[in-house]
DNA sequence: TATCTATGTGTCATAATGACACAATAATAG
DNA sequence: CTATTATTGTGTCATTATGACACATAGATA
């Protein structure tokens, strides 16, 4: 069995992984791969052509494996710990997959994998497509991760740390809310990944003293009580925030 | 001519290059290598062996090219457009250090390079030992740099970037400055990172109720003027907010 | 029509910040 | 030996930001 991609073209122990986060029902969702044999789960990464930029192998891989396209995707961090992908998780793939044997040397050699993490918006991730190694992909609170593959649940948590930490300097929600959503929404953006009940008041005052919010005007209907105002993000003024961050100490 | 080093124990298409910060008369330098041929400067840099982790090539790299040791070493940012390393350099390399020819595919590849920063007492820093490629090793002011190899200039200005954010929210100044320093020397540091007056009262209020700084009781003597504090940082203290930044907005 | 519950808005005490003034001291000039 | 100069140390005050909290409003339901 031959695999989808031609491992001559791909740059050497090099790889690309994407933590793509979700906000769903008040919890942080991530996306998964579920590997074709065993019972281990994946997070969707793939390998960079030798004349593909790394960002552009990022957004490909993505794309592929989800069908995700035009996503915040942001590099964090490069896993290159030696020990990261044993050569027994080689053996086995090439194995279970009934690949050619000749590939296995491809998959032993070491790998150093460039993490990135996406924010995107639950609802439009309709059907995401599985890629070559795996038969399910599916979203999983990141509070209740299944068994991980090699070193990704480490790689999780890194990306969740460094959304936490831009969460606390920039501002947060564009990608991972629906256009348009109410204060109560973003607080509960807030309140899932901080892991903190917020004043309600306070939360908005704050929010609403930032400059990225616009009232649309509209109301969320058809809920059970009062009808909440509809906000969307000023694009200009939420871009700007994102370069600068909300405020300077200095 | 050989190589100083076994191409083929090495990670291909990979390398690590290391942004040195120092603070030194009111300004921030950065260490480069000049190439023995040609007028272009250069980062210190080098090559990640197959069973070595990045982080450790990182500080090996940084010791061999500098003699620099226990640093405080950061990643920051992997760089990994195709055409940030040219075949011309290769071949310029090859034939400029009378190179085997058989080496010119190990440089003509794609390389992805992994920027790593780095905040050392300048005064620490005898006499840099220049590596096998280059002849001499100087300080540079951050806004007066030489020509520079490659995008060299590109990963300083990010390394830039990514101290100057660093400043806003986390402590700084344990690597830079001498185990005791004057407050006014601490608000010179900051004024040039953050190129901008800063005034002297708030700074030290501000900075004092951060809680990482030790009044030592002595004082810098054989100024011209009114003898200033000593200060020294407490390393408890400074490694908790280096963890937890300065202040939680939420 | 009353009730329940989530949403919208306001108030107050306290803490943090920015702008600024004056006293203390070490070297130097006369 | 004293006055001058430049720098450091410390304090005050008005303004703003923050945290804690209360009340009014409106949509669905009983």
């Amino acid at each position: 069995m031959d695999l989808p991609f031609d491992p001559e073209q791909c740059q050497p122990g090099l790889s690309v992984d994407c933590v793509i986060f979700g906000f769903h029902e008040n919890d942080l969702k991530v996306l998964l791969l579920k590997l074709l044999q065993g019972n281990e789960w994946a997070l969707p990464g793939g390998f960079v052509f030798l004349d593909e930029n790394l960002d552009r192998a990022a957004i490909r891989v993505l794309h592929e494996r989800t069908g995700l396209e035009k996503i915040f995707l942001q590099q964090f961090h490069a896993f290159g710990q030696v020990e990261r992908s044993p050569v027994t998780h080689a053996a086995r793939l090439v194995q279970e997959h009934s690949l050619h044997p000749g590939l296995q040397s491809w998959f032993e050699q070491r790998f150093i994998t460039i993490g990135y993490y996406a924010l995107v918006e639950y609802s439009q991730v309709e059907k995401p497509q599985p890629d070559y190694f795996s038969e399910t992909c599916a979203w999983f609170p990141v509070r209740g991760l299944p068994h991980l593959m090699l070193d990704h649940q480490a790689i999780i948590e890194r990306a969740l740390q460094t959304v936490r930490f831009q969460l606390k300097y920039q501002p947060i929600g564009l990608n991972l809310l629906p256009e348009k959503f109410t204060m109560p929404e973003l607080q509960a953006l807030y309140e899932t990944l901080l892991d903190q009940k917020l004043d309600r008041r306070n939360f908005q005052r704050k929010m609403l003293s930032y400059d990225v919010l616009i009232r649309t005007g509209e109301f969320r209907q058809g809920g059970a009580h009062k009808a909440p105002v509809l906000y969307a993000f000023d694009p200009v003024n939420y871009e700007q925030a994102l370069r600068n961050g909300f405020r300077s100490v200095w």
